[in-house]
DNA sequence: AATTTAATGTTAGCAGTGTAAACATAATAG
DNA sequence: CTATTATGTTTACACTGCTAACATTAAATT
């Protein structure tokens, strides 16, 4: 016998979308295919999500938190280029892991991050931490602390876009020549390449 | 009197698909919409497009020819490390003042390229001739060249994602310190940016 | 030039979608 | 114990991608 009210539906309809979201990509998700699998009625998800962008929110909010987590390294105080370096690797891992809520988190489906608290908040605590990482390595200021920070970021974020796009394109180029296999190239030359990188910009 | 047959309903529906998708995001576009729009019957687009799909890879097409065009250099055969700056500042205005044409370019709303030559070709020609630039700056293997030419590409690609990104998380940061701030510190010392952190890659 | 064929259009209809409105039930607050 | 609020259901609307069957015209073949 099923009571009525389902008790947990909130949390198991974000857990099922961010299942789903990342299976099949984002734009397979409908909310009436999410309430089927929940086993309520098809517009019960709409009692704890105004639109389906809010549903995305919260499987972007959930995105954060774990790209923050994946992100995390162990050095309490002595930080050093090679910790930015892993640092990077892991959040492209993270990207190309989990490549379909990565999408979510940086594409334009949700299009205000500012309409859903817990998003912005976990999304700028992701940048916080990886900034705090930084103002670790050496005593700059806060705003090359920040220069960096996002300098980074874009690499990492471009490395991922680029490497899931280039195994899209085909390859007829000559051996070694084409995207793809230089993509593969520097992926798997991936820390050597962000260091390489870095070192434009951080002198210890 | 009109005819029966329109006689330019394929170039009409892809030229109202790339102002619309330019104007409203690609999400927003219908086919549907799109019919009534050049004043014909719902289901004619498919006499042009199988799928919907088939009408974003014409749209990302056009986009890759645009981008193409857009980063072209006009230097014959001497090149300089700034006429790379100079690919990869117009490269990141085209992604920022085209960012929804840019989305379906990069994103996952075409899955596989190789399903539709045409973009196929128009894609690979975007890399070919960025290629081209970096073999004409120095006498590197074939290898180093497509090398630096991927690192360049993820480069931008990377400032295009974060740049457009941080305008939607919010910026209560202290001053100068937030991704907002930072990033358009980046953005209005573009080449100086970029020429740094190619520094790393590039000598001459 | 007449006729066949292929290209391109229309109409009707299916299954699926997001979402709003009105209503039902159960948990909670007073 | 009752009133309110939270959470569920039913019904309905307007929209979507797409298919099938049919209509018209342009192009190719004889």
């Amino acid at each position: 016998m099923k009571s009525y009210h389902h008790g947990n539906l909130k949390q198991e309809l974000i857990d099922c979308a961010c299942r789903l979201c990342e299976r099949d990509g984002y734009t397979k998700l409908s909310i009436r295919s999410l309430a089927k699998e929940s086993g309520v009625s098809q517009t019960a998800p709409y009692r704890h999500f105004e639109t389906k962008e809010a549903l995305y929110a919260s499987v972007a909010t959930d995105g954060f938190k774990k790209l923050s987590k994946a992100c995390y390294i162990d050095a309490d105080k002595k930080i050093t280029k090679k910790h930015l370096v892993e640092i990077g690797c892991k959040y492209i891992d993270f990207g190309l892991k989990n490549a379909n809520t990565y999408d979510l988190m940086f594409g334009t489906a949700v299009g205000n991050f500012a309409e859903y608290p817990e998003l912005l908040e976990s999304a700028n605590s992701t940048y916080e931490n990886m900034r705090l990482s930084f103002s670790k390595l050496a005593s700059d200021s806060d705003e090359v602390i920040a220069f960096k920070c996002i300098t980074l970021w874009s690499m990492v974020h471009g490395l991922v876009g680029i490497f899931r796009k280039v195994q899209v394109v085909g390859d007829d180029f000559e051996e070694g020549v084409g995207p793809i296999s230089t993509a593969s190239l520097i992926a798997t030359n991936l820390e050597d390449h962000l260091d390489k990188v870095l070192t434009g910009l951080i002198q210890n």
